[in-house]
DNA sequence: AAGTGTTCCAACCGCCTTTAG
DNA sequence: CCTAAAGGCGGTTGGAACACT
């Protein structure tokens, strides 16, 4: 039997109650978005930045923009020191060793880029994650898809079926019926998450905080779904598109757990 | 050449942690 | 010790650049 698991994360509790951050609950916004300018930085800024840096250091991030003359928040101007401006920043691709240390480092750390990056001079953390999720995560999927492949192989397992070709096979059908839905999908929808919703290779739980765990069981001509509840409590599915998408799909295929599962 | 889809990354958002008073 | 402000961090996204038809 070929098993997928698929670790949601339940979104924040905040967003959850839709707590308003408005009205005196929670924090205030950092600055007033209408009297600072966003988007992409253009030259003049940078040098200003730069410049005011270089002169008077960054003791504080939210009254620098005011002082360098910069119609910016103090936040943006903090990331776009740190992740573009600042002057030991490395340039240019990553190495294949740079690769390789981010490989390993994120086995022991998981999303900390933060401390992923202290370990790679040079580099920051923004980069580090865009890197990891454009292109060492697909890297590692198919690492691991070799793998099993050779390990399906030495225990003469009856399914030659790689765990993770059924996985992207799935991942597939599911992207084929977004785009079939996309024309009332939108960016907020809980079918854009798809992202969010991570396949892995191992049946093992190593991802401590995750919220929701779902089993696919591949079956022949079937695929049933299994829901494995975490705390013996009740869960409820967010259902936020009308259309056919991930959730109408547990929806639909839900069923308790069924004992003698694998 | 034009239209469409995909990839990539800089920047933003909002939450959590730290720090100062 | 408490509170609010600031800093730091990780997740997400908009849009430019590139690839494909």
């Amino acid at each position: 039997m070929c098993c997928i698991y698929i670790y949601i994360r339940r979104r924040s509790y905040k967003k959850e109650r839709n707590i308003d951050q408005s009205m005196g609950k929670g924090r205030a916004a950092c600055c007033d978005k209408s009297k600072v300018k966003t988007g992409a930085w253009s030259c003049e800024e940078d040098v200003r930045l730069t410049t005011f840096i270089q002169k008077h250091g960054h003791q504080n991030w939210r009254s620098l923009p005011k002082q360098a003359g910069l119609l910016r928040c103090g936040k943006s101007c903090r990331l776009r020191w740190i992740n573009y401006l600042r002057p030991d920043l490395k340039r240019g691709n990553f190495t294949p060793q740079e690769e390789d240390t981010i490989i390993k480092l994120h086995q022991s750390f998981g999303n900390k880029w933060s401390k992923i990056a202290s370990h790679l001079p040079g580099r920051t953390d923004n980069e580090i994650k865009n890197v990891w999720n454009t292109h060492l995560k697909k890297r590692r999927l198919i690492h691991s898809e070799a793998k099993l492949d050779d390990s399906s192989r030495a225990y003469n397992s009856p399914s030659s079926t790689s765990v993770l070709s059924h996985a992207n096979t799935i991942i597939h059908e599911k992207e084929e019926a977004k785009r079939s839905c996309s024309s009332s999908y939108n960016a907020s929808s809980s079918l854009s998450n798809l992202s969010q919703v991570e396949v892995i290779s191992s049946p093992i739980i190593n991802h401590v905080d995750m919220d929701w765990i779902f089993q696919f069981n591949e079956e022949p001509n079937n695929l049933e779904l299994t829901r494995i509840l975490q705390d013996d409590g009740i869960i409820e599915i967010p259902l936020e598109c009308d259309h056919v998408d991930i959730w109408d799909m547990l929806d639909i295929m839900d069923s308790p757990l069924q004992p003698g599962h694998e």
